[in-house]
RNA sequence: GUGGGUUUAGCUCAGUUGGUUAGAGCGCCGCUCUGUGGCAGCGGAGGCCGGGGGUUCAAGUCCCCUAAUCCACCCCA
């Protein structure tokens, strides 16, 4: 093969596909994000999108130039028409508080939920459930500090995997304080490791200057018997009054409201605009790395980014590692339906009258017509490859007489009807419900066939 | 940036201690089938054995380099 897709990248593939998995299913994504969307909607959500580029300061700037993000998984494009310093946007979070503070939307009615999905690039190594351009479903509310909008937001969080069908989710919650809570603390950790700098593995000794906090969940045994021997105090201890407040205001909510959750002291922020309410959304199944998605609030950001002070909260979802954890519980994906009506010609000479009948056919339901005369065998083959609920065979005696010959290729029905009916028929057609066909299952996990 | 596995037909994979024209299943195309599908039978197309270099009388097979891919580390979605 000559030419082949960069490094870290997927084609999203049509049903039937000799590769196609949930993470390569166009109509996955589709669906996926389409659920999200309802689901967002409903609560109020608005949909928003900036481009898929943006000036490398806003990510520099935003994200923090210390974070992993800014320091080595950036793609920069150097180059772009008139004007260098671009970068692939990285995540969604910094791009929206821009568009924000740009088009004057604290205008509108506060706070503002905005909504948003689309490609995010990072310059990362491969491996399962990690890519080089991976999607995300992005959720923010701009405006309010109120603990009632964390809380929402990860109910909603939560809302949107279960309306996909996802049973096994867990939510890790924490809160990362105000940044002088953050700052006391990671003093205390510096202090506290480096005491016993010549036991931390070595990872760990860079992370002691780069991101203490992250020494906590290490995976190193020889840290973990550390932090355990000195006992190390968890940063919700380190939390001022007004931090413990709303993290507890955060939690009264999610209790009121039934959602579960987990405290989890080690969750950290891998980017620096985060403060107070942080967590995660975990599953088995997607990998080294069980995070399908992470939110938190970010008050400073907008001010960060040269605008005014606006309180802040979001999360982001991965596509993919949602798509990776539907599969390993094994949720079924919708299915992606045949046309409703298959009209094929048995004479050359009547293959223009078949398009003709199809294409009128499409303002009621969809319909396809075959380019060439076929004798009945192929035809029935060829519809039933393409998941074709009725095939209308048009033939001399048809034509003769202005009528199509129908069949139903699931129930073997078959009837005559007037050509001027078509459109009655198929209207009633559109009504039956549950019509589901895979019109090409996976090779290596053949769908059994239904016998009529 | 680091470590390990893999790479042979469209797909999933066999291929012996190196030894003639490289195999299977599935899929695809055709026929059995000139107005009725899924099954079955028969036939066919389709391979620079990832790329480059080396060892050898001889390399899909052994060695080196390289690329892609998968998994893992760091870190993240």
């Amino acid at each position: 093969m000559a030419i082949t897709r960069p490094k870290g990248t997927n084609d999203l593939l049509p049903p039937g596909s000799p590769k196609l998995s949930p993470v390569t299913s166009a109509a996955a994504h589709i669906w996926l994000t389409e659920t999200a969307r309802r689901v967002l909607e409903r609560a109020g959500a608005q949909r928003i999108d900036t481009p898929v580029f943006e000036e490398a300061e806003l990510v520099k700037r935003g994200v923090g130039d210390s974070t992993d993000i800014v320091r080595k998984e950036m793609f920069t494009v150097y180059y772009f028409g008139d004007h260098g310093g671009f970068i692939l946007r990285p995540e969604g979070t910094a791009a929206i508080v821009r568009a924000y503070l740009q088009n004057g939307l604290k205008q509108l009615p506060t706070p503002l939920k905005l909504w948003t999905s689309g490609p995010i690039f990072r310059a990362e190594n491969v491996q399962k459930g990690r890519y080089r351009q991976f999607h995300q479903v992005d959720y923010e509310v701009l405006g309010s500090a109120d603990p009632l909008v964390d809380a929402e937001a990860i109910a909603l969080m939560v809302d949107v995997v279960r309306e996909l069908g996802l049973k096994e989710v867990r939510v890790k919650l924490g809160s990362i304080g105000d940044p002088a809570d953050r700052e006391a603390y990671n003093a205390y950790l510096r202090e506290l490791f480096t005491a016993h700098l010549d036991r931390l593995s070595d990872d760990s000794k860079d992370r002691l200057t780069r991101n203490p906090m992250r020494i906590l969940d290490s995976k190193s045994e020889g840290d973990q018997d550390l932090i355990a021997e000195l006992s190390v105090k968890p940063m919700l201890d380190f939390l001022g009054d007004e931090a413990r407040a709303h993290f507890e205001a955060v939690q009264g909510y999610l209790k009121d409201w039934g959602v579960p959750y987990d405290l989890d002291p080690s969750i950290v922020r891998g980017l620096d605009y985060y403060r107070r309410t942080a967590w995660e959304l975990h599953h088995e199944g997607v990998g080294a790395k069980s995070a399908l998605g992470g939110g938190g609030r970010y008050d400073g950001l907008a001010e960060i980014l040269g605008g005014q002070a606006t309180p802040g909260i979001g999360w982001a979802f991965g596509v993919e590692r949602l798509l990776l954890a539907l599969e390993a519980e094994g949720v079924e994906l919708p299915q992606t339906e045949g046309p409703l009506l298959y009209v094929v010609a048995l004479d050359e000479a009547n293959v223009p009258h078949a398009a003709k009948i199809a294409i009128d056919a499409r303002a009621v339901a969809r319909t396809e017509f075959a380019y060439r005369a076929m004798k009945p065998g192929s035809a029935f083959k060829d519809a039933e490859r393409r998941g074709v609920r009725w095939i209308a065979l048009l033939g001399s005696q048809e034509i003769e007489n202005g009528t199509l010959s129908l069949k139903n290729l699931q129930s073997g029905e078959q009837r005559v009807i007037g050509v001027s009916e078509l459109a009655a028929f198929l209207e009633a057609e559109k009504q039956t419900s549950n019509f589901s066909h895979n019109p090409q299952p996976t090779p290596h996990n053949p769908t059994p066939q239904e016998s009529p």
